[in-house]
RNA sequence: GGUCCCGUAGUGCAGUCUGGAGUGCACGCCGCCCUGUCAAGGCGGAGGUCGCGAGUUCAAAUCUCGUCGGGACCGCCA
């Protein structure tokens, strides 16, 4: 239908009989006996010089068969890569009309309330950000894939109906007609399939998986969500952190053309010590400072009873920060569970060295007040902020605190990957049941050297668990995972089920790992996520074709919506009356 | 379940604090003019349930309450 597409034509081209297809970006015209209309693809844009008599607006699609020529001295378009040449005596076929669109289709369509993109997606997604954007994804989503195949890795489908299992995230449940009153399940992730087919030998197997959990929306959470997910057997954590690390690069690779660096490695032990979270951004400094031992013997009582006592230090923050300011830092801090936050503004003394100005800074000692600006490295014009509780709150406070004044919009370079190993196998105590917590799931291996801990002080076990993590965006995470029952049976004590429990829960997970599983581990990353990211995306949205707002309600399709009783009868369903 | 912010023409805004006729701007749209524009230019025009519902008031886009919708975050996401 098209000899070329609206983003090629040069000056080389000059002379050649073309045809163009596309949509009508824009139309200028200049009386009875000429008129510009620009004809558009996702290649680019290209003018052709017709006839006013030619009727085309915005967005109707046409075929255009022209010539191409050199333009007159003098008008050519240095913004346009086509801008050297123009297409005349134009032959203008208009293939679909069209009503004006809802909303600009250039950059001020970024400006429009996004429901209004989304209930018009198609419209959208003729723009140029939402073109690249899907044309980045796909090109992830075909480097993970070959990354993956050329490490021998095997892409196995595994089920979209599965049995609902009580764990972990809340399902999307899938009514039977053949068991009415019984449920398939959407999976979480593939996670269960995927270790059963290292039981069943496929030594290397991975997936594009889609995954489905109904938990609340967030710009970086959709209930429908795209994971690399993989597992190997026979290996250690290096082995599947550096078949991850391939796929990871690969993707990156494909999208910016440059290589990140080799992936930092960081206990979860030293991300939170340094830097308060579990998924450090590391493009920014602003380390968390060790100030415990300082304040030993203060005699301040908000410091004295504190296990530990941290700081993270702002530069040149003090004038910056004014009261209300700090007052909302404080206020922030306390949501995040901290007793109160202390201040210090680090000034020039009448003396000549550092003071603070802070409503604590009496009760700190000369050599208290020394010993914080010698560790914090401060300086005068620096904003120093404390926090004084036990050891988790005082790491994850400060770290809430560093990524709100610190962290840099997603768009800003350069790209820092980074894995967290050894995450604790065992995250808080279940209020309820007073059991321990998996920090990821019960299936999840301690690490070695733990294991005489399981019983004796379960909380300091380490699991052989890992994330992965891009410029503070937790990508995904895996473990290395049991394989002997035995050991399953230890765990699931600790986490308070019995083997009937267990059998009833996980059985069929379970028992086929009597019949001979290999040592296996894995992993699995968000592929919107990733995208995003490599994009300049600050919310993945913006990187789906179809996304859901926050709600859950698709603006476009009206989903989800009744269905006919008939349909109900036959699934067994009757629904309750909205309860007020 | 919670906190905060937003809702005025197809789109983006101003007006809301301090109540006084839908008062206004830009883009888009429709018509006319225009032979070198390229987010063209000129002239004219159409387009509004001020999200919705109550309340206060002589009078509500504006104040109060409720509700719906959207966004960010907390909870949640083994």
């Amino acid at each position: 239908m098209r000899t070329h597409r609206c983003g090629e034509l040069r000056i080389e081209n000059v002379g050649e009989t073309v045809i163009l297809t596309g949509w009508v970006n824009r139309r200028r015209e200049h009386g009875e006996h000429l008129a510009f209309v620009d004809v558009r693809d996702h290649t680019g844009i290209t003018q052709c010089v017709v006839d006013n008599a030619v009727d085309v607006r915005a967005e109707y699609v046409v075929k255009i068969t022209g010539t191409v020529v050199e333009r007159v001295e003098g008008t050519a378009n240095d913004d346009l890569p086509t801008g050297a040449i123009e297409i005349k005596e134009c032959d203008v076929e208009v293939l679909s009309i069209a009503e004006p669109p809802p909303f600009p289709m250039d950059d001020r369509a970024d400006q429009v309330d996004e429901l209004v993109r989304l209930r018009h997606r198609y419209v959208d997604l003729r723009r140029v950000r939402m073109q690249r954007n899907l044309r980045i994804r796909s090109s992830v989503n075909a480097a993970i894939r070959s990354a993956m195949f050329n490490q021998e890795f095997v892409e196995v489908e595994t089920p979209m109906l599965m049995p609902s299992t009580p764990e972990g995230a809340r399902e999307f449940l899938v009514p039977s007609r053949q068991k009415p009153g019984n449920f398939y399940a959407l999976p979480q992730s593939p996670q269960l399939y995927k270790q059963l087919l290292m039981v069943g030998g496929l030594d290397r197997y991975f997936q594009i998986a889609r995954c489905l959990r109904d938990e609340d929306l967030r710009a970086d959470r959709q209930y429908e969500f795209m994971q690399l997910d993989m597992e190997m057997s026979f290996v250690d954590v290096d082995d599947v952190l550096s078949a991850v690390e391939v796929g990871v690069l690969d993707a990156a690779e494909a999208v910016t053309g440059v290589r990140p660096d080799t992936v930092e490695r960081m206990t979860w032990r030293d991300a939170m010590e340094r830097f308060g979270i579990d998924k450090p951004d590391l493009r920014f400094g602003m380390e968390l400072v060790e100030l415990t031992s300082v304040f030993a013997e203060t005699g301040f009582k908000a410091f004295s009873s504190a296990a530990a006592i941290k700081a993270i230090k702002v530069d040149q923050g003090a004038d910056e920060y004014g009261r209300n300011k700090l007052d909302g830092l404080t206020d922030e801090a306390k949501s995040f569970g901290a007793k109160g936050m202390v201040w210090l503004k680090v000034r020039e003394s009448e003396a000549g060295g550092l003071e603070f100005e802070s409503p604590v800074a009496k009760f700190l000692s000369a050599e208290e007040t020394a010993a914080i600006v010698t560790a914090t490295e401060a300086v005068a014009g620096d904003l120093v902020l404390i926090i004084a509780d036990d050891w988790l709150t005082t790491c994850e406070v400060l770290g809430e605190l560093r990524n709100r004044i610190g962290r840099p919009p997603v768009s800003e370079g350069p790209y820092k990957y980074l894995w967290v190993t050894d995450f604790p196998l065992f995250v808080g105590i279940d209020a309820t049941t007073g059991q321990p917590k998996t920090g990821h799931h019960p299936f999840c291996q301690p690490h070695p050297d733990d294991l005489d801990k399981l019983e004796s002080d379960p909380m300091s076990v380490r699991a052989q668990a890992y994330d992965l993590v891009l410029n503070g965006w937790e990508l995904g995470s895996g473990s290395i995972r049991i394989h002997d029952p035995v050991l399953q049976r230890r765990v699931f004590e600790l986490l308070g089920i019995n083997e009937e429990e267990a059998n009833r829960r996980f059985g069929f997970f379970l028992e086929p790992f009597k019949y001979g599983a290999p040592p296996h581990g894995g992993f699995a990353f968000g592929i919107d996520r990733l995208t995003a990211i490599l994009a300049g995306e600050e919310n993945i949205r913006e990187v789906i074709a179809f996304p859901k707002p926050q709600s859950g309600l698709d603006p476009m399709t009206n989903a989800p919506t009744e269905v006919d009783a008939s349909v109900l009868e036959e699934v067994g369903i009757r629904v309750l009356p909205p309860t007020l």
